[in-house]
DNA sequence: TTACGAAAAATATCAGATATTATTGATTAC
DNA sequence: GTAATCAATAATATCTGATATTTTTCGTAA
């Protein structure tokens, strides 16, 4: 998830509006809010506690992520979803992240690989406890996914590649936690690989664990019925 | 640039919002808002005739697109440039647009055509016209560049990917603006290239010309000394 | 010149009002 | 029974104006 980096000397002071914007983007990107949801202005309003006008501004920004859709006088719901749209944004995440991923490995220096390493630990702890059926923080699990992936391309030397890709990553996140799809095994398996390879500089290899990666977990979530 | 087509049976209404929305982006996109320049809500309100509220939601729309960025509590202004900034987006519009042009030029069909050779009509008569050194129609001339390239890629087959696409072109697109650079010979002359690419289905052809193009246009702009 | 603090300007947020547009439900026509 | 019609209701887009905070400005003192 995209979360605000909190800087060492004292958390950032976060906004009323912030606040509600981040909340409300994590229930759509967490599925709990449903797909294709009206959005009452009066009804967020006593969920969020963020005034009208304040909601107005957050749906904005929402609607110009493509995470919710404003159409026309009729308000605000949450975007929609579908087989088509998912696989163009697994096609997407693909051709974004395996160009950083080759910029990354070409460039990464010993900070690189530090935070690869790193965020990779994280992951693969949390992975093997999940293995043994808890499932309670499958929201932790997702955000370490990010931040490894995140990791893997940190180093690609371009912050308008990360943000788009941050963004589309989002999007095919929904999608992964709506069809509550953990296949935490062969996920931990690719991710050791590909871990493997950034300290390897195997490109090559990464980018095919990644296409695996990724169209893996479209035919995962696919297989589940859960999305039309 | 992003207009809404209007639909065959009557213009679409536009509301207040969508309408300033569009005049404020455009002024961004065009460069009559400059850089770095402060967004007083009194002033716009004035200017754009919305009401505060109303603009705030557009301001918020507009720093998710990341043309205006919103920091903390000290207001909005216009997105600042950098040369960084500038080959980031171009080597992203390349990235995106290249990839789907090869999937344009696999999938397209006669309609395909027909909308290449419209659009390609369009911006090589106005190109004619510029040569002749009548430069009055310059964002005209950016918008048949923007149709041009959008039809070239508009049976890549993925909505997502052709929306990322036009997001970045027009980032693209006001580097070229506030450098003033016009190079209508050498651009006309490598979009007959693509044109005829297109029609022979010779997308590695395409791809080269699609380099050239977007990197002399970044190596031009630079070369104004417009940008820092 | 730099540092400090009060005054002014601008912002984020809210509540409530109005006109317009959608939606709903009942009624009528076929 | 289904389709078309239209008034009642709900929800939205937009605006005005108010309040508490935060930034910025600017003069004064160190």
């Amino acid at each position: 998830m995209n979360e605000n980096v909190s800087q060492p000397s004292g958390e950032p002071i976060l906004t009323i509006g912030e606040n509600a914007y981040r909340r409300i983007r994590a229930d759509i990107v967490f599925g709990r809010l449903v797909p294709g949801q009206k959005l009452k202005l009066e009804r967020l309003r006593d969920t969020y506690g963020a005034s009208i006008s304040t909601l107005r501004e957050i749906l904005n920004r929402l609607s110009s992520e493509s995470l919710v859709v404003a159409e026309g006088q009729r308000g605000f719901e949450v975007a929609p979803v579908s087989v088509e749209n998912l696989r163009e944004i697994a096609a997407l995440r693909l051709l974004l992240e395996a160009h950083a991923l080759e910029q990354s490995f070409a460039a990464g220096d010993m900070e690189w690989e530090g935070r690869v390493v790193a965020a990779h630990h994280k992951l693969a702890t949390l992975e093997r406890r999940m293995r043994g059926g808890d499932h309670s923080d499958t929201e932790l699990w997702k955000r370490y996914d990010w931040e490894f992936h995140q990791a893997l391309i940190s180093a690609c030397g371009s912050t308008v590649l990360m943000e788009t890709h941050a963004g589309i990553f989002d999007k095919y996140l929904r999608y992964q936690m709506i069809a509550l799809s953990f296949r935490g095994d062969i996920a931990a398996e690719e991710h050791k690989i590909m871990h493997d390879c950034a300290l390897a500089r195997d490109a090559k290899r990464a980018r095919e664990v990644l296409i695996r990666h990724v169209e893996g977990g479209v035919e995962h979530a696919l297989a589940t019925g859960t999305i039309r």
